[in-house]
DNA sequence: GTGCCTGCTCACGGG
DNA sequence: GAGCAGGCAC
C-alpha cells in the first residue's frame, strides 16, 4: 500500500512520468494538485530527486500558500528547500540577488497600478502629452501589453510607424523605463521582463537557475503569457523536465496578456512531450456537474471534452431571482446563517460567495456583519491602496530607501509642512537633470529653484535621518508608531475628528496589526524593514494567520479558481454584470466566451450545493439599473435546476420585523467602501458618546505614565473594539513605548493589539 | 501655498 | 457614488 494507490490510472501516469516534458490536460476538480504534490513526492522519494532542484509555480499567493501547505505535508523533512511560488514572486526572489547586474540597485521597489499610474502622469506632462486625449490608463495598458509580449521600447516604437498615437504610446514607454530605473523601481510586469533580461544577458546566471530547477511544475498553465512561458522556457531548456497543468476551459486571464497558444503549442515547441488528461471530477455532484457541462458547451472556441462524474446526484442547483441586490445580500446572509447555526449542515468555513466584481462585495459584507455571521473577503486590494496606508507603507519606504521618488513625494508634504506642488516639481525636475534621486535633490532645493522651501524640507530630510537611526533600535512596528507619531500624521487625524477620520486612525491600526503579525511570522530570517515591504508589494491578503478560524469567504470568481468549497452562493447573475456589459457590447463573441469560462470556473467550485442568484434591480454607479437574468443561468439544463425558491418576499418581511437597523441599514448601504472599517460605522452608530470618549483618552496619551493611566481596563474585563467587537482581556504586556493588549474577541478570536492604537473601551 | 467647490470620469478581473 | 483635477478666493 502506498501514497499513490489513491490515485486513478491517469494521476498516476502523470505522476510517475518524471523525465522530459509533460503537458496534463486536468478538468475542473479532476484532481490536478494532487497529482502535483503527489509527483513531488515521488520525485523526492523514488527518483531520488532533491528537494533544492524542484520548482512548483502557480499563479496566486493563495494557491501557492496552499500547495506549500500539502507538500509540507506529504514530504516532511526538507520540503522547505523547494520553490513553492507565484511567477512574480519567484522573479522577485532572483532579482533581488542578481538585478545589480542590469544596472538596478538589489533594494528596488516594486510599484503598483497606482504607483505606475502617478509617475506615467509625470511622463505625460513632459512629453507634452495631453492626457485627457490619450488617458494615462489607456497607454499603461498598452504598455503592460507589450511587456507581456516582451516588446523594448524600441521594438514598440518600430512596429507603429506611422501611427502617431502608437509612436506617442512608444515614447511614453520608453520615458517610463528610464524613470523607473532612476527611481530604481519596476512595475508588475518589469518583474517577468527583467528576469528574462538578466536570463538573456547573463548566461552564467541562468546556468545557476537551471541547475538548480532541473524539475519544474507550472499549475494554471491556461493563464501564462508570452513572457511567463518564455521565463519558464529558459528554465527548463537544459533538462526538459518540465511539467505543466492547464484547462483551455478555465482560461479567464486573456485580459492580461494569457495567451491559449502557450497550451495549444506546447507539444510543438517541447518535443517528445507526453500529454495526459484528467477527465474524471471528484469534486462535484453530478447536477453540478452537468449544469457546469451545460454552460461551456455553448462556447464555439473550445477543445471538446468529456468531464464525468461518479459522485452522488446531489440537490439541484438552487435559482434564486430577487427584487434587489440589498434582498439578495440580506437573503443569503440569513440563508448562511440558517443552515450553519439552526440546521447545522454546514460550518461556516465551508461556505463561499462568489461574485463578479470586488464592489459586490460590499452588500454581503454589511449583511453579514448585520447578522455577526464571521467572514472573511479574499484578495481585492483595497486595503492596500487606501490613502492612509499608502502614506504610512511611503514613510516606510523612504526610510528603508529614498530612490523611489514616487513616495518620497507622496509625503513630502502629508501632513502639510508648507512645501508646494511648485516647489515638488522644480526638484523633479532638477533630479532629473542631474540624473540623481529626488531625494538626494531636496538638498539642492536652492539650486533648483525653491529656495525658499529648503528650510521646510531640511527639517524632512533631517526627521527622515532620524528614523534610519532609529530603525536600528527600534523594532518596526515601534518604528511605525514612532512615525506616526513625530510626524504628526495620527495627530492631524485624530484632529479631525470625523467618521473618516476615524476610519483610517482603524485602517492604520490594522497595518500595524499586520507589521507585528510579520514581525512575528518571519521564519527565515530576521524581520526587516525592506522584508516587510517586499511582502506587501506582491501580497494583498496577509491575514492567512487565522486560517484554523471558521468563516465565509468572500471573493470574486477569479480569486476562486483553483478552489473548492462545500456550499457555494454565486450571487449577481445578470446581463450587464455577469457577464460584463464590457463583453457583451465589444462585438467580438469571444470576450462573451471569455465571461463563460469564468461562469464555468464558479459553477465547478462547489462540491455539494450551489445557490445562484440575480436581482432585478442593483445600484450601479450611483443610480438604479434593472437587469435580465444573466444568459449563463439561461443556459444550465433545466433537468438540474430548481427555480421554485420563492423565499425573498417572505424573508423581507421577517428582516423587516426583527432588523432594529433595517431602515438605517439602507442608509449605511450606501456609506463609502471599506471591507475593513464596516463594523466601525455600526459602532459609531450604536454608542457615538462612548466612541468619542475614547478617542479623546487617546489623544494625550504620548508617554508610557499617561498611558497606564489611561487605561481603562485590566486582564480580565470584557471591553470592546472599534472594529473587532467585543471580547475579553487575557494579557497586558508592558512594551517599550505602549502595551500590547491581547483579547479573545467572540467573533475573530485571539489579537494582539497595541492599546495606544486600540481604542479598547470597558463594557 | 492652501482650502474649498465643482465638474468630470470611471465604474471587470490579478500580481 | 467617489476620487481627482482644475479653478478660484484668501
Amino acid at each position: 500500500m502506498s501514497i499513490y494507490d489513491s490515485l486513478n490510472n491517469m494521476q498516476q501516469e502523470a505522476t510517475f512520468h518524471t523525465d522530459g516534458p509533460l503537458l496534463i490536460l486536468a478538468g475542473a476538480g479532476s484532481g490536478k494538485t494532487r497529482v502535483l504534490t503527489h509527483r513531488i513526492v515521488y520525485l523526492i522519494e523514488e527518483v531520488g530527486v532533491n528537494p533544492y532542484n524542484i520548482l512548483a509555480i502557480t499563479f496566486t499567493n493563495k494557491a501557492a500558500g496552499e500547495m506549500r501547505e500539502r507538500v509540507d505535508q506529504l514530504v516532511g523533512f526538507g520540503s522547505e528547500a523547494i520553490w513553492v511560488s507565484t511567477f512574480h514572486s519567484m522573479c522577485v526572489r532572483i532579482l533581488r540577488r542578481y538585478i545589480d547586474r542590469l544596472g538596478y540597485e538589489t533594494n528596488f521597489t516594486i510599484y503598483d497600478s497606482d504607483d505606475s499610474k502617478t509617475l506615467m502622469k509625470d511622463v505625460c506632462k513632459r512629453l507634452n502629452i495631453d492626457t485627457k486625449m490619450l488617458r494615462e490608463k489607456f497607454i499603461l495598458g498598452e504598455i503592460s501589453r507589450a511587456k507581456d509580449e516582451l516588446w523594448s521600447p524600441e521594438k514598440m516604437r518600430e512596429r507603429s510607424a506611422g501611427d502617431f498615437q502608437g509612436a506617442q504610446i512608444a515614447r511614453c514607454y520608453r520615458e517610463y523605463q528610464e524613470e523607473l530605473k532612476r527611481n530604481n523601481a519596476l512595475d508588475f510586469d518589469d518583474l517577468i521582463v527583467k528576469t528574462i533580461e538578466l536570463f538573456q544577458k547573463e548566461p552564467e546566471v541562468l546556468n545557476y537557475y537551471q541547475e538548480r530547477f532541473q524539475y519544474i511544475m507550472v499549475d494554471e498553465y491556461q493563464d501564462t503569457n508570452t513572457a511567463q512561458f518564455e521565463l519558464i522556457s529558459l528554465l527548463a531548456k537544459k533538462y526538459q523536465n518540465l511539467c505543466v497543468v492547464g484547462d483551455d476551459d478555465q482560461s479567464i486571464y486573456k485580459f492580461r496578456g494569457a495567451n491559449i497558444k502557450n497550451i495549444l503549442n506546447f507539444e510543438q515547441v517541447f518535443p517528445n512531450t507526453r500529454t495526459i488528461k484528467l477527465e474524471q471530477n471528484y469534486r462535484s455532484t453530478k447536477r453540478i456537474l452537468q449544469a457546469a457541462n451545460s454552460v461551456i458547451a455553448n462556447n464555439v472556441g473550445r477543445k471538446d471534452k468529456a468531464l464525468w462524474t461518479e459522485n452522488d446526484e446531489g440537490d439541484k442547483v438552487r435559482f434564486l431571482q430577487f427584487d434587489s441586490a440589498y434582498d439578495e445580500a440580506d437573503y443569503i446572509a440569513h440563508n448562511i446563517k440558517e443552515e450553519v447555526m439552526d440546521q447545522g449542515n454546514y460550518t461556516y468555513s465551508d461556505i463561499a460567495c462568489l461574485y463578479r466584481t470586488n464592489a459586490q462585495s460590499r452588500l454581503l459584507e454589511e449583511r453579514l456583519m448585520f447578522l455577526s455571521v464571521p467572514y472573511k473577503i479574499v484578495g481585492g486590494v483595497n486595503f492596500y491602496q487606501r490613502k492612509e496606508i499608502k502614506d504610512l507603507l511611503a514613510y516606510l519606504k523612504t526610510v528603508d530607501s529614498g530612490n523611489d521618488e514616487i513616495a518620497v513625494r507622496r509625503i513630502l508634504n502629508v501632513p502639510r509642512r508648507g512645501i508646494g506642488a511648485t516647489s515638488i516639481s522644480k526638484i523633479s525636475d532638477y533630479a532629473a537633470q542631474q540624473r540623481i534621486t529626488f531625494f538626494e535633490a531636496l538638498s539642492f532645493a536652492g539650486d533648483a529653484g525653491a529656495p525658499r522651501a529648503q528650510g521646510k524640507i531640511d527639517g524632512f530630510i533631517e526627521m527622515i535621518h532620524d528614523f534610519r537611526k532609529e530603525q536600528e533600535f527600534l523594532s518596526l512596528h515601534e518604528l511605525a508608531t514612532d512615525i506616526l507619531e513625530k510626524t504628526g500624521y495620527l495627530a492631524a487625524l485624530r484632529d479631525e475628528k470625523t467618521d473618516e477620520a476615524r476610519d483610517r486612525i482603524a485602517n492604520i491600526e490594522e497595518l500595524i496589526n499586520k507589521i507585528v503579525d510579520y514581525e512575528n511570522n518571519v521564519d527565515e530570517e530576521e524581520p526587516t524593514l525592506s522584508g516587510f515591504l517586499e511582502e506587501v508589494a506582491l501580497i494583498s491578503d496577509l491575514d492567512r494567520l487565522n486560517e484554523e478560524d471558521d468563516y465565509v469567504t468572500l471573493m470574486t470568481v477569479h480569486a476562486a479558481k483553483g478552489l473548492e468549497f462545500p456550499q457555494v452562493y454565486l450571487s449577481g447573475m445578470e446581463d450587464g454584470l455577469f457577464p460584463s456589459y464590457m463583453s457583451i457590447t465589444s462585438g467580438d463573441e469571444s470576450d462573451v466566451e471569455e465571461e463563460r469560462r469564468l461562469c464555468y470556473v464558479a459553477i465547478t467550485r462547489a462540491m455539494e450545493s450551489l445557490t445562484v442568484s440575480c436581482a432585478k434591480s442593483r445600484m450601479v454607479n450611483g443610480e438604479w439599473r434593472n437587469s435580465n437574468i444573466s444568459r449563463f443561468v439561461l443556459e444550465i439544463d433545466p433537468e438540474v435546476v430548481d427555480a421554485s425558491g420563492r423565499g425573498m418576499a417572505l424573508h423581507r418581511r421577517q428582516v423587516l420585523e426583527e432588523d432594529p437597523l433595517s431602515s438605517s441599514a439602507k442608509a449605511a448601504f450606501s456609506r463609502k467602501p471599506g471591507n475593513y472599517t464596516k463594523q466601525a460605522s455600526f459602532e459609531h452608530r450604536e454608542k457615538p458618546a462612548d466612541f468619542l470618549a475614547s478617542m479623546g483618552v487617546q489623544k494625550g496619551m504620548s508617554s508610557v505614565n499617561n498611558l497606564e493611566e489611561g487605561l481603562s481596563y485590566q486582564v480580565g474585563d470584557r471591553v470592546k473594539h472599534i472594529k473587532f467587537g467585543q471580547g475579553l482581556v487575557t494579557e497586558i504586556k508592558k512594551m517599550p513605548k505602549d502595551y500590547q493588549v491581547t483579547v479573545e474577541f467572540d467573533q475573530v478570536g485571539v489579537r494582539k493589539l497595541f492599546a495606544a492604537f486600540a481604542k479598547l473601551k470597558k463594557i
